[in-house]
DNA sequence: ACCTGATGAGACACTGACGTCTCAAAAAAG
DNA sequence: CTTTTTTGAGACGTCAGTGTCTCATCAGGT
């Protein structure tokens, strides 16, 4: 048997993508498993949520990796994080929304990492003359965030096409950061 | 006495923007009344939310209709309409991201309406040939809605400033939509 | 000064979700 | 086949938040 903790991981992730109040219940029986098994592997709610802060974590710092922010214009890197980020963006939609509500409990350090990564992907493309300087890293890193979360609800509404997902994304930020040709 | 109901709701809202799972007595601590009174306004907190909701879309309307959509470039037109609904904003992300929990519940009538204007708006912006039209209103309209929530965290986060609020947002969903100038 | 109505404080029961436990059944290992 | 381990089902008890109620208190109007 064995459960296989990466794929209960993965159907809780989407479950909760989904419906962020979801019932420990709710997963188990959407994992194809018993709650009693789920506590067995996941000590309790935060427990799990910690576990999918990993997951996300590690599959964000993936497509870092694999975006190679430093090679190239910046603004290709962007497209390259936002395309390899895509598939984990409802992930990060949930955790991004779950976020708010943690008042005083210490975040993942993982958080700091990546935001460092995307604020130094912004700040190169700003001193390299890509991106206008009068919007920070800082926002924009921010602003990638929302509009990762926005899309991804948006697509789960059916408002948008998934296709178009990394598209609307990459256009609408990069237009805004990247600086204005000459009219 | 008469408790005020609107300062009731205007504190909740503050509140709750900070902390969506701020419990019935915080809310009603934080407005200076009892649980009990707060009951005797507002049936339960179902009620409340839904009078939070109206609230926001009446702040929202007249947001819409002071910022005269339909005059000059839409460029100012959003410009204004995102100024005059900053005061709102955190307010706006909590029942942002509210809205993705409730499931099935029947959505506030006016949420529609404002989606409805906003997306004019675009498409007028569209049509009068000022942003590109590979980005369809809708997802205009969704990103709008992503940037408000995000920089209302970002701001009580103290990752940007207050005051730069409306120029982050502006600059950087119309950089994005507007049509890029000749290179 | 007297009523009337609203308020505050608290008690109470209810509910949903949670965490823990037990035990039999099923799967894996030997 | 036997042993060991894991799982499923369910039964608890707990707890936080909620909705409702009562009653004493207090403000305001008459």
């Amino acid at each position: 048997m064995a459960v296989d903790r990466d794929l209960v991981l993965r159907t809780a992730a989407a479950l909760l993508s989904r419906k962020g109040t979801a019932t420990l219940d709710e997963v188990a029986q959407a994992a194809g498993i018993s709650r009693a098994t789920l506590h067995r592997h996941f000590a309790g709610r935060d427990a799990l949520v910690r576990a999918l802060e990993d997951l996300a974590i590690a599959e964000c710092e993936a497509a870092l990796d694999a975006a190679r922010l430093e090679e190239g214009p910046a603004a290709d890197a962007v497209r390259r994080l936002v395309g390899g980020i895509e598939p984990s963006a409802g992930l990060l939609a949930f955790l991004y929304t779950e976020n708010q509500l943690f008042e005083g409990a210490e975040q993942n350090a993982g958080w700091a990492r990546m935001d460092a990564r995307m604020n130094a992907l912004f700040r190169r493309g700003q001193e390299s003359g890509e991106f206008r300087i009068d919007l920070s890293p800082v926002w924009l890193t921010e602003a990638l965030y929302g509009l990762f979360a926005s899309a991804a609800w948006a697509v789960s509404e059916g408002r948008v096409a998934r296709n178009d997902f990394t598209h609307l994304i990459v256009e609408l930020l990069l237009g805004g950061a990247s600086r204005r040709e000459r009219s």
